[in-house]
DNA sequence: TTCCTCATTATGGTCCGACCGAAGGGAAGG
DNA sequence: CCTTCCCTTCGGTCGGACCATAATGAGGAA
């Protein structure tokens, strides 16, 4: 095997201040819930100035592993909690628009994900989530005008689809993608000759989409969203003809 | 639908610069490989310290959106990279340590992920990869009694094969997956009874799935990896019953 | 007593100014 | 022409100061 060094890049403080806090979470000394010492008195106790401390708190805070409150009081501090979307959502976003991958890749991603999510869903099957689903679905009827809502709860119809598959990490990689792409979906809609008309035939998928999962036909339901990302998806790529290379 | 608020949360100064930044990602103002303008200057033209600044661009490092290096010269200073791989490992590895989701949801991504990638790279047939492939493959064959240095050269094997596949997301995924979980791997792989036999057993799977990509043979392949990836990753969960809930 | 009001205090958020160390650039000297 | 050494430009770190926010608790009014 050809060596591949990369360089060391030692000892920036904040950096091993970010290993001294990422090992207590490894390691279960730090759970969610748990608070962390004020960030003078921690700063202190590592022997670290307080501008390198609030730098490591700030990456675990875009880490969706912390959060900051001001103020006093058992809720006042920062707290370890588990909020991974966003930052799964942000990194995905970012990287799409810098070009790291292609939008074809986006699409491959989803169809895979969300097979994997619909068929699951289909064994699962809550009856709660089912009903939620078909309130997001009675929105998006009545927002068939209004492009931007529409894709916002379309957005919502798909994550809850994957949450409803009871895997938390698909649901969230699958959420981190949809969003990933949201803006450009939302831009695609608008310059859509007949919208409306796509609308309706998109909400159409929805419902019998819905219909395949609660009667537990997983396979359908999985070959159905394969057809439904691919097919809108497909149509705006062609459109939007800047591939992104590597 | 039943409105939910989220705190507004509103100018933590740190994040109104990271919108700006943001924003010109996404509006391709700024490109890989541009250059931010010093941290003193660039500070002064956003009107707010040095250290908001830094924050912000903490996050846009731990992101894998930007480098910085110190010193002088064309390389010196803040330049924009695509490098999303580390972050999105790192994101994974702390959640999953956090109990954010499961093991078993861990395994069930693999599978779904992998799958599609070996059923990609029996299509794609790069050549220049399956001669890497064999030579890492000849390297775990070499070290079946070192645990660790075969758990390094396994997760190469797959992250390859993801690369393979010509999906850079994908491939991104699945390579930020496995490592989220190579810790865990490889205590489990120290704690089982006939460790070399399973070595043998695990390369035994990579050569012949090796074999069916080269072939062509992508169903088949991916049927393969779904028995290598559930075989040994079920084996070690059920002998670590520590299940996470949310 | 009970309730409201207001000062106190703990906490993160921001800013400033200083200094350190790394590394390229260029002048001085061989 | 090459080497050596200083200077300048960077990010990295530090300490201290002040602000905004929000719970707490004391003190006064009903």
């Amino acid at each position: 095997m050809t060596a591949q060094w990369r360089p060391v890049r030692q000892s920036r403080t904040h950096e091993l201040v970010l290993e001294t806090i990422e090992q207590q979470l490894l390691t279960g000394q730090l759970k969610a819930g748990d608070r962390l010492p004020p960030e003078r008195e921690l700063a202190a106790a590592l022997g670290v100035s307080r501008s390198a401390l609030r730098e490591a708190l700030r990456v675990l805070e875009t880490i969706g592993v912390l959060v900051a409150q001001v103020g006093r009081g058992p809720d006042a501090g920062a707290r370890i909690v588990r909020e991974p979307d966003d930052a799964l959502g942000r990194v995905l976003r970012l990287h799409l628009a810098l070009g790291s991958y292609g939008l074809e890749d986006v699409l491959e991603a989803r169809v895979v994900l969300e097979r994997s999510s619909v068929e699951a869903a289909a064994r699962a099957g809550r009856t709660e989530d089912f009903e939620a689903a078909e309130e997001l679905l009675a929105g998006m009827a009545g927002a068939e005008a209004d492009a931007e809502r529409f894709n916002e709860l379309d957005t919502a119809f798909h994550v809850l689809l994957a949450r409803s598959s009871g895997n938390h990490l698909v649901s969230t990689l699958t959420s981190a993608v949809r969003e990933s792409v949201r803006a450009l979906i939302l831009g695609a809609e608008r310059n859509l000759d007949d919208w409306p008309g796509t609308a309706r035939k998109l909400n159409a998928d929805h419902a019998e989409l819905l219909r395949l999962i609660g009667a537990g036909e997983g396979a359908a339901a999985a070959d159905l969203v394969e057809r439904h990302i691919r097919g809108f998806h497909g149509a705006f790529v062609s459109s939007r003809p800047e591939d992104a290379d590597h």
